[in-house]
DNA sequence: TATGAATGAGTATTCATTCAT
DNA sequence: TATGAATGAATACTCATTCAT
């Protein structure tokens, strides 16, 4: 088996780790030796130097993500569960890994000009999926002819805080919402 | 007179600027100093550690932010113009700062208890503000009974997406959106 | 008291020690530190690196020892007594600082640029001390008119080796020679 | 056939370019194993460490120097073509071999005492070559009855820097001294 | 025997914090 | 009270050496 690969795979796993839990600058290059198992030169066998260890891992997180989505998007025919299956996805995402993907956004544009350039890649991947599922329900008259742009934009942000609140901010004695609930408001609106 | 209380002032304004665009991690406190017209030794008259100067800032940030919001949106009578006024004074905080209020909510995390304290606290005061608006337009009539909690959850975590593409992600082929756009989202949901 | 030119002064003195103890590379910046009586950080306070410790430390050497040689030579009238008060000078700096010279010429090449031209000019200096005294000797007819530059490249070269001998090879059982006995080699010469 | 000892030299002369062209401590293992063609691992297979190959090195180069200048001396009648001789094949050397004699005198104190050792004893098989010949000199009655040990050194040192004057400080506008006039000064002195 | 992937000891440098002035 | 010179803890990175294949 291709070993050299599994290693650098093993590696991009651990970085995901623990820049997800410190965040680029606290994080340390030892930390994510240990993390993989390997030691610390070895990081420096597969990848340039720090950055270059986050840059590959905002490269394979971010295709992992993607990857992810798309897949649980494609299985739905009804447009409406496809912007279920994103929440869901989103969901799956951030219990999974944290707060992964703010330290992507956060922290890339300090990092350097070709992790920005990819993170903003990937934003407009996201973006284009909720739009092709908004253009498909427009040309299904489900929906109506909005701007798909504007209302993906206004759909993942709002996906994106309903969910922090719901995992990150999560208290007992809040009410529990069910993504029927949430999707409901971008469906229906709140005007009477 | 108060000349003390004035430097703080300095000090905060400083550190608001620096921390705001080189994120905690890389802004140094001689930077900070600088920006403030003080020496580095009297950041640590005034605060006791680098930490602590975040910490201050961010109590003073959003305060600040806090109170213009609530000023900009109790000037107004109508619901649907106080969103809109919500949307406008997040638009002008977001080109005057930059992107202070991500590292508020990415970094505080990391540095400590009290930083994330607060700003779980200021988030929910932003939250109740959208609230109350909601409750309002409920009680007027004007919007549906929907969840108030819920809406402002998507409502804020929408307006921050669209700015964010509007501000930062700002290409000059790009379709421009009113802020009518954006609202009418919200108001009147996709849904034929 | 220009606190700062002092202390400037004893991190070089100290780096003349390390540098000509270890050599650039073996030296450690801490070690100088040390030796300096002043915290690692403190270095770093008056120079940019490593490698511009040794830059200065070789042009502050480098203007101690002509200052030394220039001013024995130019006490003397006599110009076979003025080569050999070069001899004597010579002879001092080499008890004096080991082998630092060595390390100025060997190791300068290595680091930069801006080392090595500050180097040879100091080589063009010293060359020029006995070029001049050479002319100053045909001029007065004690010496034939031989060509001045390159006397003072052999007698330099011989001066050297001449005193290597003497102060790093020295053994108790070897024959010990006068400054007289090797001038006199290059005033008279070898052939019958 | 003895291709271990084929293997070995071929890793000598490659540290040996690769020692004279970066000293010993900027000097990687990894470059001489790819300068010899060999794998990293394959160095510790014929010598202990990096220091010893540099030994080794230093024997092999010396070996090899003065097998070229004691050929080339023994293959002259004449006492004085054979001091040009000399100076000759230590240009050759100088040519070829950069400033590796520098390396080899310089560096050899600091790694270790062997090293020092071969060195000291190669300079003096040096020496008495040349005290060799002076001592012909004066039993042919061509050379006055000086002290030969002395006039090695002073010859030596001479020599070297003629060359590092015309090799390494090299520059076209400068005079170009022939091997002649570099002897006569040796041979006639200064003194009118 | 030959290899190069893996390793971790070692070191230059940065920067928050202290404290003498 | 205000300062900035001095400090050393902390950390990215290099490279000689080992050892499984």
């Amino acid at each position: 088996m291709n070993n050299r690969e599994e290693k650098r795979r093993d590696i991009l796993i651990a970085a995901f780790k623990i820049f997800g839990r410190d965040g680029f600058y606290k994080a340390k290059v030892s930390d994510i030796a240990k993390e993989a198992n390997v030691g610390k030169g070895t990081i420096y066998e597969y990848f340039e130097s720090k950055e270059n260890v986050f840059e590959e891992m905002v490269k394979f997180g971010i295709e992992q993500y993607l990857k992810k989505v798309t897949l649980l998007i494609y299985e739905e025919d009804d447009v409406i569960e496809k912007l279920k299956k994103y929440v869901l996805a989103e969901k799956e995402m951030m219990i999974e890994y944290g707060n992964i993907a703010n330290i992507f956004f956060q922290e890339a544009d300090k990092i350097g000009k070709e992790v920005r350039e990819i993170v903003i890649k990937a934003r407009n991947r996201k973006l284009s999926l909720i739009e092709d599922i908004v253009k498909e329900g427009i040309k299904k008259e489900i929906f109506k002819n909005i701007d798909a742009y504007l209302f993906s934009l206004a759909f993942i942000g709002g996906v994106h805080q309903f969910l922090v609140d719901e995992i990150r901010f999560f208290a007992s004695n809040k009410k529990v919402y069910t993504i029927e609930d949430f999707i409901n408001l971008f469906l229906n609106g709140i005007k009477k």
